[in-house]
DNA sequence: GGGAATCATGTAACTTTTTACATGACAGTT
DNA sequence: AACTGTCATGTAAAAAGTTACATGATTCCC
């Protein structure tokens, strides 16, 4: 279960509460493996159970309780296993496309407004990840430093970081390339509806 | 929910048993919503339940029976319904990347794994797709055709090509960033492999 | 006639994910 | 003192998806 290892290899970089995992879904987590508070909190129970993570009450102010957790040496064994183990594909499931293909074929202007929707996603999509890839390309990143700070060698202490550059540099690149599609699916159309002036209406 | 909008599209285009739509799977209509016959079963029953498609039991031979569904009117407004729909995202699941970013650092070896193992399925998935989309564009599909048949204008006749050679090149250029990608990654290993030679091992 | 592959359809148990409900503390501000 | 926003953590019910179990017919080849 994927949920499971990046919750293991958020807190292998360090301790945090499940709020805090849950805020770093909002900055950077979710572009891998995005999950919801009620996913997260039943999971990190599940994985103190099984002893990969253990947990301690933090008192904030006079009350307020959090639950800090830290991974533990089996948790990280986990993580060490799952590392090498070989991928598996999920399914494909793009309900946008299915849209695009199933739709009704007749309604150019829900296609075209389709076709703006994903151009505007993407571009800003790109922005946020041209930012978080600057971000971590000028070292703000303070889990992304205790990763450096524990690479055992010299020389394994330059890899935290190029993975980082190489996951969100093609995530950019990614982002880049559905903004192309949606510019020339947009350029597609509006030589469809100049050339069919009748057809420009919802069908 | 997308799959019964992925049966519910697929069945505008022409009747069909569950058994087709399983077979259809492993040959285009995977490339946008991947199921199995454990989910494909049991949901035609439910949109038969709500009236969006009917079926008939057909013989083949002396006993074998097949359920034929058609889609009915209410399951074509369903589907135009639907086409018009805001899009909707679901949250970024990618379980590669998740072991790209938190998997063992020391361990070079997965990681050229890895990378080989995202350039090969690519690869794979291109010839594919290439294929496909040959085939598309030849006009060798029947149910295409009868989309193209039954749009209500001639102008209209152009879309139902046109989505899906938009459709499948899209995807055919998301596979080839994705081995442009894979093959970077295996350069800068290599790169580090050279500059690092002591460390090019499982760590 | 036997065997293998494919056609054809289903269910049961389980896991994963989503949506909604629910509660309360703290911090700032008007 | 009331209000708003954020911090913080949970549960319940439902939906969606996966894996395994289960059965029988037909077709084609040997």
């Amino acid at each position: 279960m994927s949920l499971d290892y990046a919750i293991l290899g958020w807190l292998s970089t360090g301790p945090g509460s499940g709020y805090d995992l849950v805020r770093q879904m909002d900055v950077g987590l979710s572009w891998f493996w995005g999950a919801s508070h009620a996913q997260i909190y039943p999971r990190l129970k599940v994985l103190e159970e099984r002893g990969l993570i253990t947990s301690e009450p933090v008192t904030v102010g006079t009350k307020l309780e959090k639950r800090v957790y830290s991974i533990t040496e089996a948790g990280r064994a986990a993580v060490s296993a799952w590392a090498s183990e070989p991928p598996t594909y999920p399914p494909n499931r793009d309900s946008e496309r299915l849209r695009l293909i199933f739709g009704d074929h007749g309604d150019t202007k829900a296609m075209r407004r389709h076709f703006e929707t994903h151009l505007d996603r993407f571009e800003k999509r790109k922005a946020n990840l041209q930012e978080f890839l600057d971000s971590v390309t000028s070292r703000k990143h303070q889990r992304i430093e205790q990763r450096i700070a524990d690479a055992p060698t010299e020389a394994l202490k330059e890899i935290p970081l190029a993975v980082r550059t190489m996951a969100y540099a093609g995530d950019l690149r990614r982002a880049e390339l559905e903004i192309d599609w949606a510019r020339e699916c947009l350029a597609w159309l509006d030589d469809f509806e100049r050339r069919h002036p009748e057809e420009s209406r919802a069908g």
